[in-house]
DNA sequence: TCCGAAAATGATACTGAGTAACACTTGACA
DNA sequence: TGTCAAGTGTTACTCAGTATCATTTTCGGA
């Protein structure tokens, strides 16, 4: 369904893969010694045999070693995403492709762990991890937004609920982490949708003063 | 109820608040002519009459200066939420709380628009205002979880609600400010809040496959 | 197998953000 | 008025990120 793809072809894609993977792997062996703040994008680079201009002819920004999988996921999904059965109702779409990420993500657990704890210790990493985040927006969007040209009033309220989804999501995420990762990300995903989907009132009554079978 | 407070009361505080303000007027008027990449720090302390280093005594880098309120709004709000009267529900809180912010950014319209264009144009920039943003998340929770000391379980879904409110009211004044900010922004705000506690099932029927009567 | 083109890298040098140290000035307050 | 604290300027530094250009390495065809 979701595949890593590609033989890595010819000499010089393995080449490069294996560059990408030496500066991966020289960056968080310095972050776990020195911290984040503490590491220079020149010793990244020397420990990884490489200058520094190379460093970044891989990798956007310091920042950006950290997250080696976000692009790949996000356009992975985004494919699925575009290729899949479109008789699907929008939210239902969205429900399959959160299944789909969650299985991923669970996959590659220790070093979203790895990504959390160095998250937490520096605010430059915070940052840009928000802008990671934000990218995901458009996953969410094209879920919901398949074959129909959506008319303008409601494409409004689409793009407001996708900002939503969105974030109640990473945030499903990030409890999961903070929990170690240990239950079910795809169950716990589904409930978020839940609340979406039915709603405060009947999800969590308590916030709003209803009982859950009023109303 | 929320007011603006303080006579700048000494003339060192009055001075601060001038060489503040001059920094703001200097960064925009660059800005303007410029763009945000285009202008140095330098270029803003000179026009302020200012030293590069006190630039940063201000602002704690040079994207701060384009949110100069930001700060002081959440905090404002964050005052107003937590001396609140507490006999309200939760969500009954967040309503009144987006209420009272859509009547602060309604009163400053201009400066967000003006705010929202330099956004657009700068990625740095646009990575900076969701850290900004993300600091709103404080607020909301502090809204949701009044008094009650919120047993486990129920707190992660409240912070997982938290998110996607703070989202999908970002995404709404988004959506006011590319709209020209003419529209009822509390009202919006408040449209809004009903997705969330009515869930998708019943306000964007469209997005489930249902139709609006039945379940 | 060799050769030319394209891709990847390294060396060097630059800009600009952000910070530290320290001396100096100015407002607060008795 | 004089003392102290707060605010500022100067200087110099680190480090992220980029441009330029020469060099090396791989590719693909003859």
């Amino acid at each position: 369904m979701v595949e890593i793809s590609q033989s890595p072809s010819s000499l010089r894609e393995r080449k490069k893969a294996r560059t990408r993977q030496s500066l991966i792997e020289a960056a968080f062996a310095r972050f776990d010694r020195q911290g984040f703040e503490g590491t220079t994008v020149d010793e990244i680079a020397a420990d990884a045999e490489v200058s520094r201009p190379t460093f970044f002819r891989y990798f956007p920004c310091k920042e950006a070693v950290v997250f080696p999988n976000a692009e790949i996921w996000m356009k992975r999904l985004l494919d699925w995403v575009q290729s899949g059965e479109a008789d699907d109702t929008p939210l239902s779409t969205l429900r399959r492709a959160c299944t789909a990420l969650s299985q991923l993500l669970e996959a590659s657990r220790d070093e979203l762990m790895q990504q959390r704890e160095l998250v937490k210790s520096s605010p430059a990493l915070a940052a840009y991890e928000k802008q990671v985040d934000a990218r995901w927006v458009e996953v969410v969007q094209a879920c919901l937004s398949r074959g129909e040209p959506t008319p303008g009033d409601l494409q409004r309220q689409t793009r407001i609920f996708a900002a939503a989804a969105t974030a109640a999501f990473i945030a499903t995420i990030q409890e999961w982490l903070d929990a170690g990762g240990s239950s079910d990300l795809a169950l716990e995903g589904q409930k978020t949708l839940d609340i979406l989907e039915q709603g405060l009132g009947r999800t969590i009554p308590h916030l709003t003063g209803s009982t859950p079978a009023s109303e």
